[in-house]
RNA sequence: GUCCCCAUCGUCUAGAGGCCUAGGACGCCAGCCUUUCACGUUGGUAACACGGGUUCGAAUCCCGUUGGGGACGCCA
């Protein structure tokens, strides 16, 4: 049977990482075994989802290339088809109405803590006569969860894992409002929507054990279980916004390509001999979620700078450009003239090799933007001193009377610097000055390749400027 | 506190009893390349948490210790 999975997240804010690595496992998997990948919003919860937080995550997943089969389903809409399976509970002498209050229950947590027993609540409505039911507040619906027993979950990640049905209480299904809570609803969702395989992260192990118990009680197959050891920051401590806890948008503005976050995410646990750099057909074809590993790892921004600039070298150059025409113009607020456009797509063999991200390709790419008059910073004035600038001057016939093509250019300058002012004279020697007068930074890509792409008048114009300061 | 899970270089991992003198990648260090900065390239640094078993043999299996993580809501 073709699996069926699905990514369920909660729309109470971004779309955040390790949300966008479960995302990604599931996809996957579903596209190894010929299935399909679900896309499920858990807005049950009142206040905390937003209609911003859904965005987010609809955008992000569609910006990381992980589209989802058939429509996004909202558990919000199926509240009624919770509630009816709420009722088949009750009227089978599964679940039972439960008056406890917010005190008593914080107090039953309380006792049972100091007594060393699991908390949670006593089960003090379970066999109670319904007579004796306070007709002033509303019931909440508990399931009547089994005492004995035990809960084994063959988890596809880690392993048989067992747990006694003494430590789990009765869980309320139904809020004393009607509404359904997580719990029921994920359980609800998943059987009616043919999920096979329950692949998400490990803070919900042993929410597993709970909904294996509803399955069990509804007579519904048991989905298998994979749960994904969370990522941590750096430190090993939980992710926290200080590092990387922030949404994919972060990612996005930062410059990181989504092949890169894709590669990297799934090298993040998972591995497959000694390959890194995989592809998604690749990965399609060798991901296996029984693979992934039990323990959590850490995230290492370093790496993922590499993978991205690996994949930004990779990238086309057209494509590039568009990105960063869009990145720039955002900043700036103005288009680039087509004179940019055409030196930036000229310029780009040289920019890429030099960039990690895009953030900070758009900033070694201001070299092709930046219009005369240029504004000469520190950088630039120290490596133009009256000496500098005399070589420069005595340069300038030299270049007035070349050709305009980068080995001419290199040749030219070299024999100026070796043969016509002295052996000992380096190319960097007057190199230097010249990237600083043409291009007022002291690094960029190659100096005879911006050279030939600016064109003659524009560096001699340039050189002048510069000169006549 | 109760329950569950985990443990190989700084980080991500390969490793399913002899192929391990533990491999790869990132990072870091050094050399080369070089007009700057990068790219590239060559080499180097660096790990089986600890203690007991089992076995002819253990990174691999078992137990314990220590250290991490997760879960214990009328949140999801």
């Amino acid at each position: 049977m073709a699996p069926v999975t699905r990514f369920a997240p909660s729309p109470t804010g971004f779309l955040h990482i390790g949300g966008a690595r479960t995302a990604l496992f599931n996809r996957l998997y579903a596209r190894r075994f010929g299935g399909s990948f679900r896309l499920r919003i858990e807005d049950t919860d009142r206040e905390r989802s937003t209609p911003e937080a859904i965005e987010a995550i609809l955008e992000g997943l569609t910006w990381l290339g992980l589209d989802w089969d058939g429509d996004v389903v909202f558990q919000s809409a199926r509240a009624e088809r919770h509630r009816e399976v709420a009722n088949t509970l009750l009227s089978k002498g599964l679940a039972y109405r439960c008056y406890a209050t917010p005190e008593e229950l914080a107090e039953m947590r309380a006792l049972a803590r100091a007594e060393g027993r699991p908390p949670g609540y006593d089960g003090r409505w379970r066999d109670r006569d319904p007579a004796e039911a306070p007709t002033d507040r509303p019931a909440a619906i508990r399931f009547k969860a089994p005492r004995e027993g035990e809960q084994v979950i063959e988890d596809l990640v880690q392993g048989s894992v067992t747990v006694a049905n003494r430590q789990l209480d009765d869980m309320v299904i139904l809020r004393s409002d009607g509404s359904p809570t997580y719990m029921l609803s994920v359980v609800v969702d998943d059987h009616d929507m043919g999920i096979t395989h329950v692949i998400r992260g490990d803070d919900h192990l042993t929410n597993a054990f709970r909904q294996r118990q509803l399955y069990q009680a509804m007579d519904w197959p048991v989905p298998h279980f994979a749960h994904l050891p969370l990522i941590h920051g750096p430190d090993g401590a939980k992710m926290s916004k200080r590092h990387g806890a922030i949404g994919i948008d972060a990612y996005r503005e930062q410059g990181y390509l989504p092949a890169a976050l894709r590669n990297y995410l799934l090298r993040l646990g998972w591995g497959h001999g000694d390959d890194e750099i995989i592809s998604d057909a690749d990965a399609q074809q060798w991901f296996d979620v029984a693979d992934v590993g039990k323990n959590p790892a850490r995230f290492d921004f370093a790496k993922l700078d590499n993978l991205n600039a690996h994949y930004l070298r990779e990238m086309d150059d057209q494509a590039l450009v568009a990105l960063l025409l869009a990145r720039i113009e955002q900043s700036s607020g103005s288009a680039a003239t087509p004179e940019q456009v055409r030196r930036l797509t000229a310029g780009m063999t040289g920019l890429k090799p030099r960039a990690k991200r895009l953030d900070d390709l758009a900033q070694s790419a201001q070299v092709y933007l930046a219009e005369r008059p240029l504004d000469y910073g520190s950088d630039a004035l120290k490596l133009l001193s009256p000496d500098a600038k005399a070589l420069l001057a005595g340069l300038r016939p030299l270049l007035e009377a070349s050709g305009w093509e980068r080995e001419e250019l290199e040749s030219l300058v070299r024999r100026y610097a070796e043969e016509i002012l002295s052996p000992s004279v380096k190319l960097g020697k007057v190199a230097q000055p010249l990237r600083a007068a043409l291009t007022a930074s002291k690094v960029s890509p190659p100096i005879f390749e911006v050279m030939e792409i600016f064109g003659r008048a524009e560096c001699l114009a340039r050189l002048d400027e510069c000169l006549s300061n």
